[in-house]
DNA sequence: CGCTGAATTGACGGACATCAAGATGTGTGG
DNA sequence: CCACACATCTTGATGTCCGTCAATTCAGCG
């Protein structure tokens, strides 16, 4: 797992601060509609005209590319308070799905783009906001949480997508780690950390 | 190499269009002045503040990042028409170098930024550029172009980085390729196609 | 309960890394 | 122009990680 993607790990960004009413803060607020979506519904697909930006309220959200010979490709995972969907041109070059039950914010691509020629500041978020997330793209990669136990949100079978690996190889990874003593799994999506240190060794 | 980075491929943008001056058009144009670069030579270094945009006039540059075990990833090659630069927030995540001796047009970030405060073409244009950064980089791969023989600018190390596999990997898949007729080398940088039709499928 | 999808585990083969040795190319100074 | 030094590239032998195929086990849910 390490020699193919020694950068890449598994973990998961802390929790936005959100407003009061359970909306998040940042370029898209009050500027859209609270959706609902399913577990694995499809939030916009490949080759759509990309006609909205989106921001994770609660749940997670994939966004993924299928390759020539048939496998998936998981582009990056969304948790709430993220945005997705400025990665797109006219159409969308991937597609996004729920992971699990989730709730997200959608708002119009051309008025947050109108907005954003009149608001200096909103403008300068935006382009922050693109900035991030090339980076996030480039570095493929998810940042630690400092809490000890955590819920994957995705399956093995997500995880094996965003690293170019297969489901089995994630699998008997897990229970190395089980093995060596630096985790230990409640459930199969439950994770306790036991070392962190030796974690964050294996390079995040 | 196939199974681990199957859609990545190494092939060449086809030539810019230069304006008659042999400067680059783009939302660079005339914002900048053009530098020389020799082989190998650093046009900027990780973690330095980013406070240009640049455009490659003529030559090569790749981008890199340093991983922790210490192998270098090679993010992006950049020929002669493309932008970089753009990918950085207010510090640079990676380093950029020339391939082979290179001139670069270096433009003011802030002067250009600042701009396109006041021309919304040009916004509209850096915007563009963001999104095309973003697809290369998620893609990982370049376009073919349609000329039967190519001069590849970058050494077997670098292909080896951009690939994530070894020089040695690098150096017998081209071997393999010449041994099923699909490539000729004349040199081990001059690559003549024989097969085009059979290269692509082997998916670009 | 039993059904179904998800996850784990095992056996095996193949692709790629590592280590090592040579071959080829390229630049530099005599 | 040649000779030497050094970098780049190629090739071989061997081990290991990961994918594939297959069989169980586990967890959630009607």
């Amino acid at each position: 797992m390490f020699s193919v993607a020694p950068n890449a790990s598994m973990f998961v960004r802390p929790p936005m601060p959100t407003r009061s009413a359970g909306l998040p803060d940042g370029p898209l607020a009050f500027m859209g509609a609270p959706m609902r979506f399913a577990r694995n519904a499809e939030v916009y697909g490949e080759d759509e005209p990309a006609e909205y930006l989106y921001q994770v309220i609660s749940g997670a959200v994939r966004t993924y590319r299928m390759l020539d010979d048939g496998r998936r490709q998981v582009v990056a995972f969304y948790l709430p308070g993220d945005i997705f969907g400025v990665e797109a041109g006219d159409v969308h070059l991937s597609s996004a799905e729920a992971v699990s039950e989730s709730q997200v914010l959608v708002a119009k691509r051309s008025a947050v783009l109108a907005r954003a020629e009149r608001e200096k500041q909103l403008s300068r978020q935006l382009w922050d906001l693109m900035v991030r997330e090339l980076q996030r793209v480039q570095q493929h990669s998810f940042v630690l949480i400092k809490s000890a136990s955590i819920e994957l949100p995705m399956s093995r079978q997500d995880i094996a997508d965003y690293l170019g690996l297969t489901i089995e190889t994630v699998s008997r990874t897990f229970t190395q780690f089980v093995q060596s003593g630096l985790i230990s799994l409640e459930t199969s999506r439950r994770i306790q950390f036991r070392n962190r240190a030796a974690l964050n060794r294996l390079n995040a």
